[in-house]
DNA sequence: TGTACATCAGTGAACGCGCGTTCACTGATGTAC
DNA sequence: TGTACATCAGTGAACGCGCGTTCACTGATGTAC
């Protein structure tokens, strides 16, 4: 049953994007191959006619859901009012859905901590995922040197990842809501306070 | 062969701490019961003696990690200068030994994500020593309401641990130590600002 | 354009392996008197 | 305090199971002429 160049390619694709999202879900470690191949709709026979290993698969999932993430970020940022900015991120990142909703989120949280026990591959990819991250919200930022643009755009990264994956692992709903509320609050008044700041400069 | 009670605690003790920092260090699902037990200087026979399963060893191992690094960071806290704050903590946290030394290192940032994807007895000894730390900062924190306290501890252990995560996470030690510096310095400034606002209302 | 053959995507059974857990056994500790 | 017996921490072999990977096979696609 030999497959024609083109599905061939969709076949793979479809194999990658859903790693992506299960992966994301459910951790680097707690998904099996078997399980890969099927959330794409195959049987696991076929897996080693796209790749090498297990391992490749995952370098790759993690490369497109760097991506992916990197592009919603962007465009969260973009979308920030007449100027870009990082309120409309803010309000997007500490929102119950994004933390509800791991395999399309932001991988930096839900892959971030595991990357680092991870393969070489895995951990090459995912720095190059988040240098272009990180250089592209420093340009995008407002006002300032490019250098405390970097500053800022790694601290804002930062405490949006960091407050996501806490609110993810605590077990008690009402105290995952208050991380969400109290970083998203903290947060927008920072951003203000640097608007002003900058308009005032 | 059986062992005194005295040397049976000891014993369980002595697996439950050296698991803390070996699934500190590795990840909860990257090590065997066969090497937590090795760890203890033990064969895995013996692991049903002590505990009913590897996941209620995971959860106790959990709960060591939390209760030992919230007694670090309040050390961090309390030993700031004259006046507890929060600018000792940050040097220690966002430092090189921090970031290469997980196994004994801050449970929020080594196991925080992997937690969302364990066990239910997992989640809830996370989110009670989650809760112990947040209230611990937020009774020591400088100035300012308790809900206030509150919120700029949240912020401050978010910014943290997602900072040391992505220090962690990432390839390239030129970029690590971008992250550490970028997100230490930000933070310490914004520390004193809000020293300054403090002495002056 | 049509024919003959090589290629290879996908299937499902099978592989060796390490895992969490169980168990018969050992012998020092704990208990009852 | 001393004796007889029950308990149980720890060992190492064994269990069933799911894992990543391999392989013989199928039949549609790609290629050569």
């Amino acid at each position: 049953m030999r497959k024609s160049r083109n599905e061939t390619a969709q076949t793979r694709e479809r194999i990658v994007t859903g790693a992506s999202a299960l992966l994301r879900e459910r951790g680097l470690t707690n998904v099996s191959v078997a399980q890969l191949m099927s959330n794409a709709g195959m049987t696991h026979g076929g897996f080693y006619a796209h790749f090498a290993s297990r391992e490749q698969l995952v370098a790759e999932a993690i490369r497109f859901a760097l991506v992916h993430s990197a592009q919603r970020i962007y465009q969260s940022a973009l979308k920030d009012g007449e100027r870009p900015g990082y309120s409309r991120l803010i309000e997007r990142y500490l929102s119950p859905a994004h933390r509800d909703n791991p395999q399309s989120g932001c991988a930096l949280a839900s892959l971030g901590s595991e990357v680092a026990h991870d393969s070489e591959a895995a951990r090459s990819v995912f720095s190059d995922g988040f240098e272009s991250l990180i250089t592209l919200l420093a340009k995008l930022s407002p006002e300032g040197t490019p250098r405390t643009r970097r500053t800022h755009a790694l601290c804002v990264i930062s405490e949006l990842s960091g407050a996501l994956v806490l609110a993810r692992a605590v077990n008690d709903s009402q105290a995952s809501e208050e991380i969400l509320r109290a970083v998203k609050k903290s947060m927008l008044e920072d951003e203000k306070r640097r608007a002003l700041k900058g308009n005032d400069g």
